[in-house]
DNA sequence: GATCATATTAACTATTTGGTACATATTGTC
DNA sequence: GACAATATGTACCAAATAGTTAATATGATC
């Protein structure tokens, strides 16, 4: 019989070795979304976690392993989020309201979760090609945005012609460039929209534009 | 008195400096777009120029100088179609359009500068900060809207409150994460906005966001 | 054609980096 | 306590990589 896997708590042991896991795809979620996939360095990685390189390649066979992993940690981590919002009691558009402003704080208050799809992107989604984890967990934004958009068009507040999918990407592209493409627009364009008050200004911007979007009449 | 360095054509020369220089940046625009900065590798880069890894380092001191004058090249080029728009002939909505269109258009385009900005991003923008030269050249997109943000609330077509900025932000964003996002959308949620077709109709989708946005009587 | 600055080649190096070999410790099970 | 499976620390390595050294070719200028 083999030994028992369970999950049974394994007090007793020296280290926890769900906890060094854990630390080590922690540290290294920091280090790829700050350096990215061949940027990040494994011995930095090491470094800052509370073991040893050589426990990296014992959980996790390889860097790119590790990155994947770090990549499917991260979409979870962002799926368990977007599950606790509760939007079917609210009117089409108030429940738009929300999801876009839940959108927005949530890309604002994890970095690194974007800065990872970034990177993924420069990699042509090769990694997330390859997981059949993250392809499984088909965003629920998607649903969420799809049962808004059946109501607002049933009770007529919405126009009859408004695609989720069309919907999703607008919110989206404005919330994920409001963080992704931070450093340039600053640099370049104007800082103000970055302080906590220009934020909120931008905020509201993007809910209004995105509700003249699905009500208007043309 | 110096050697005469006026741009003259220095014909008879076996290789033309300027034609080799011109060689290195462009390969390793595209090995920087490709593989971002500590991706790329200066040895492919020698193998895909016509010249040698010893040319690289005597006209650019080292990889990071390489990169940084890759991106300000790129910055230029894009200047340099910005400037060809002539909007001021079109009426406040018309230009507007235009200028979303051409914006949707050029990063289609140019996926090679989307990249590199993607890159400098996830770099926090520390070689962009570092250029005076990309600093000096303030995106004259913002002029363009400025002229037709103002002509449109002289004539009555746009509200009161648009600010040109915040204009800027959205239709950036949303052209920026038609190019930057296209493999983690695709891979995630839906291919076909990416097909020739799809993205007629989304050029279109942002062309109808934007409009709706600024004459708004909200 | 002597001289000098520019342009170019090929071979070399120091260092970094992902990854490993080996020895050892810890714990559950019998 | 013996044994096996899991877990961990230390020292090490081979390959890759940015960058260099030293020698040389080329053409402009006088």
């Amino acid at each position: 019989m083999p030994p028992s896997t369970s999950a049974k708590t394994r007090s007793g042991w020296k280290k926890d070795p769900q906890a060094v896991k854990a630390n080590i795809l922690q540290v290294a979620t920091e280090e790829f979304a700050m350096s990215g996939l061949s940027g990040a360095r494994i011995n930095v990685i090491a470094d800052k976690t509370n073991t040893s390189k050589r426990m990296i390649y014992y959980y996790f066979e390889n860097k790119e392993t590790l990155y994947l992993q770090v990549l499917e940690a991260a979409y979870a981590e962002m799926r368990r989020s977007e599950a606790e919002l509760r939007l079917t009691g609210l009117q089409p558009c108030d429940a738009l309201r929300r999801l876009v402003e839940f959108t927005f704080d949530h890309h604002r208050e994890h970095p690194d979760f974007i800065r990872l799809v970034m990177i993924e992107n420069i990699h042509h989604g090769k990694y997330l090609k390859q997981s059949a984890v993250i392809r499984s967990m088909n965003s629920s934004a998607i649903s969420l945005l799809e049962d808004i958009c059946n109501r607002g068009k049933a009770d007529g507040t919405f126009r009859a012609d408004i695609e989720p999918m069309a919907l999703h990407f607008q919110i989206s592209a404005l919330c994920f460039y409001n963080v992704a493409n931070r450093s340039s627009f600053s640099a370049i364009f104007d800082k103000s929209f970055f302080s906590e008050q220009g934020q909120l200004v931008l905020r509201e911007n993007i809910v209004q534009a995105v509700l003249a979007g699905v009500v208007g009449t043309i």
